[in-house]
DNA sequence: TCTAATCTAATCACCGGCTCGGTGATTAGCTCATTAGA
């Protein structure tokens, strides 16, 4: 067996194009179908002038739609129960004028194709909660960068107030602060004439007037 | 346990309507698919 594995490693066949598949699913390792077979079959009906036709036990290799009765009689059918019992599947098939086999592989196809949809839908979902998220992130980083140089701001005025404290010269902060205690008196609060609250907020927050 | 029926996933190939998507059909399944009945 494994002499005839390496004499037909077709289970080792690798195509650039088994990497373009919908949803990518055949790229996954261990997943390189045999298609040389599937060639074989492909080259035989080009060539075989009919002789394809044999292949698969002669199968019609003309196909032809089902009808939209016939579609809409599936479809209902699907919707009450997506597997197919042999006895359902009988009953569909006679009632349809279809063979058993078709009607299996109509609800195959219907139910990969279903599950396909399905998968694309939740993909989406995901794809914008994901776009809301990226979205959020940015205003919430926009925020914190404003928040960043309001406190520098405020840093920065607290270092004058606390130098013009010190000096005790009652010397002129920004132009807007009176000092109202005596040159030889302890120092007292000056009094604040600010043009912005939210600075004054911002050194209450922070426990520094 | 064996076996037939059935499943999923991937793919092929035809067809209608404008280059590609929808859909019917086929194939493999690998520490050899799973499931159900005898």
């Amino acid at each position: 067996m494994e002499q005839f594995d390496e004499l037909f490693p077709s289970a080792y066949y690798v195509d650039s194009s088994s990497l373009l598949v919908p949803n990518g699913g055949a790229a996954q390792e261990g997943d390189q179908r045999p298609r040389a077979r599937r060639r074989r079959r492909r080259a035989a009906r080009c060539s075989g002038g009919g002789g394809g036709e044999q292949l698969d036990g002669g199968g019609d290799p003309k196909k032809r739609r089902l009808s939209d009765e016939q579609v809409e009689m599936l479809e209902l059918s699907f919707r009450e129960e997506r597997k197919l019992e042999t006895g359902r599947k009988v009953h569909l098939a006679a009632e349809l004028g279809l063979d058993p086999k078709q009607v299996a592989v109509w609800f195959q196809n219907r139910r990969a194709r279903h599950k396909s949809k399905l998968l694309e839908e939740e993909f989406a979902k995901l794809k914008q909660a994901h776009d809301a998220a990226i979205l959020h992130k940015c205003h919430l980083e926009n925020e914190v960068m404003r928040l960043k140089e309001r406190l520098v701001v405020a840093e920065e005025e607290l270092t004058r107030f606390r130098s013009a404290a010190v000096s005790g010269d009652g010397g002129d902060v920004m132009g807007r602060v009176v000092c109202g205690g005596s040159p030889t008196s302890s120092f007292s609060p000056p009094d604040y004439a600010y043009a912005d609250n939210s600075v004054v907020e911002w050194l209450s927050l922070y426990g520094l007037v």
